[in-house]
RNA sequence: GUGGUUGUAGCUCAGUUGGUUAGAGCGCUGGUUUGUGGUACCAGAGGUCGCCGGUUCGAACCCGGUCUUCCACCCCA
């Protein structure tokens, strides 16, 4: 061995027990999507660069990783933008392709090229990897999956609603015992930036005010101070802190705030909404709330604002999401409004190993492995394997007639789950002695009789 | 992108002020008289100390670069 081979910076393989696990979040994923009607599509791992520059600002720009021409096309570097220092156009001219970041742009371009094929409203959701060039810490990755369920081209709030279910529903069943919903409204955003005056400085307003649980009051006066917001406003901005209490007196605090702005009591109004149906529908209450100071960075977003964390887990967000009236806009397809969630996969699965929630069950695990005594033997091992597997039950015989004791090594290394062993007595009586490697009981039956204990 | 951190056998780690053949535990392989794993006992294999370069008579140890790990910021799943 010249060099120890390793996979690159932010990414990682994954062993049989561990694709057993992240198997087992997708398909619980994924029965709920379907549940709620939603269809699957794929996109590809790459878009052209076009359609992804430009849809998640300046800070987004940067992580997307490009793909390198290729061949003659290499000749079309833009040699003049290097030496002018240009370093953006330079690469751009350099790769025509990059990997895709989320899962919702390209979504918009698959709406936008297939919208004679599609039925609006339309639903789907996709369980595909993204990649970004982001570096790498505790549930941060540079590829990793994202399970996404939006509905374009319709701006009804049952679906905000359905949302919230969903979360709720794929949570429990994942059993995470204690996460929090917490939905805002982009609208409530803009309506304290009208409220304060700066409408245009909406972004670093909301940025700033997402911080406040990390950095306290004063650390978001001193970042708004940063980003040239006048003294007035931060004046208006402060009684925001001191909003408190039960969600519906916040809601009512908030109402108040905002009383000067349109936009910001449309906010309220849709919020109220979703979190009324949300209640009477039966969720736990304890599972959604209202957080004023919930932003996240996405700048398409336009109406309700989604996140949910696990508590009690030093790990980021664990699913995000919001209603993006647009999105399809920059891809010359106007007026169609959308809203989607995320679950992220990998954060999840930190969240159920680091919590020990994944359920012992889970596993891939060989049902019967036939320890091999010999030509004869095996032969008819081979039949009852074909027997065993035709009723589903996983199995296979010892390739070589080695050691008892190497065999039985090899069937505990690999964790199956039943040794079978069959010599010449057992041959001629018609029985199998079959050993259950994990309580290590040991019990003489015929094939059928297997079936029985193992189905 | 900014600042810090990590890298020694498959794994978890020791390795004293730079000085001969770099260690431990676990794991692994083989054996303990031949149809039974996870326990016990015996034996054995396995590392040019992440990589490249520099300082030195001499480097795992000092210096520089690079890759990787983890962390904080930024941002985010």
């Amino acid at each position: 061995m010249a060099q120890k081979p390793s996979t690159p910076k932010g990414t990682r393989d994954f062993l049989p027990a561990e694709v057993a696990k992240r198997t087992y979040i997708f398909d619980t994923i994924r029965r709920s999507f379907e549940t709620y009607g939603f269809s699957p599509i794929e996109t590809p791992s790459f878009e052209l660069s076009t359609t992804l520059l430009g849809k998640y600002g300046e800070e987004g720009d940067r992580l997307i990783f490009k793909i390198l021409n290729s061949g003659d096309k290499m000749f079309k570097a833009d040699v003049d933008a290097l030496k002018d220092g240009n370093l953006a156009r330079f690469s751009n001219s350099l790769a025509e392709k990059a990997l895709r970041y989320d899962l919702t742009v390209p979504f918009a371009r698959f709406v936008v090229q297939h919208q004679n094929e599609l039925a609006f409203p339309f639903k789907r959701y996709q369980i595909q990897p993204v990649w970004r060039a982001d570096r790498p810490q505790k549930g941060r990755y540079q590829e990793f999956y994202q399970c996404d369920v939006d509905v374009v081209g319709s701006d009804s709030l049952l679906y905000e609603v359905d949302f919230v279910l969903l979360f709720d529903e794929v949570l429990s069943n994942l059993n995470i015992p204690d996460f929090t919903i917490k939905i805002n409204n982009r609208k409530i955003l803009s309506g304290i930036a009208e409220v304060c005056g700066e409408a245009d400085k909406i972004i670093a307003i909301t940025v700033a005010i997402d911080k406040l649980d990390k950095i306290g009051v004063q650390g978001v006066i001193k970042e708004l101070k940063s980003k040239d917001i006048s003294d007035s406003a931060l004046e208006k901005i402060m009684p925001l802190f001191g909003v408190a209490g039960s969600t519906k007196q916040r809601l009512d605090q908030m109402k108040t705030y905002l009383k000067s702005s349109e936009i910001g009591l449309k906010g309220i109004k849709e919020l109220e909404f979703v979190l009324d149906q949300a209640n009477e529908l039966g969720m736990n209450p304890d599972h959604l709330e209202f957080d004023v100071t919930l932003a996240r960075g996405l700048n398409y977003y336009t109406g309700a604002i989604f996140e949910v964390k696990a508590n009690n887990v030093n790990i980021g967000s664990i699913c995000g999401g919001g209603r993006y009236d647009d999105l399809t806009g920059v891809f010359g397809m106007p007026g169609v409004s959308g809203v989607g969630i995320s679950f992220g996969a990998d954060r999840i699965y930190d969240v159920l190993e680091e919590l020990d929630l994944f359920p012992k069950t889970v596993d891939n695990r060989l049902d019967v492995l036939f320890v091999n005594f010999g030509e004869m033997e095996q032969s008819y091992c081979l039949k009852a394997v074909k027997v065993l597997r035709a009723a589903g039950i996983s199995s296979e015989v010892y390739p070589t007639a080695a050691k008892m004791q190497k065999q039985m090594k090899y069937a505990h290394a690999r964790g199956v789950k039943n040794v079978a062993l069959v010599g010449e007595d057992e041959i001629e009586e018609g029985f199998m002695k079959v050993k259950n490697m994990d309580s290590g009981e040991q019990v003489s039956v015929n094939v059928q009789g297997l079936i029985h204990i193992l189905k």
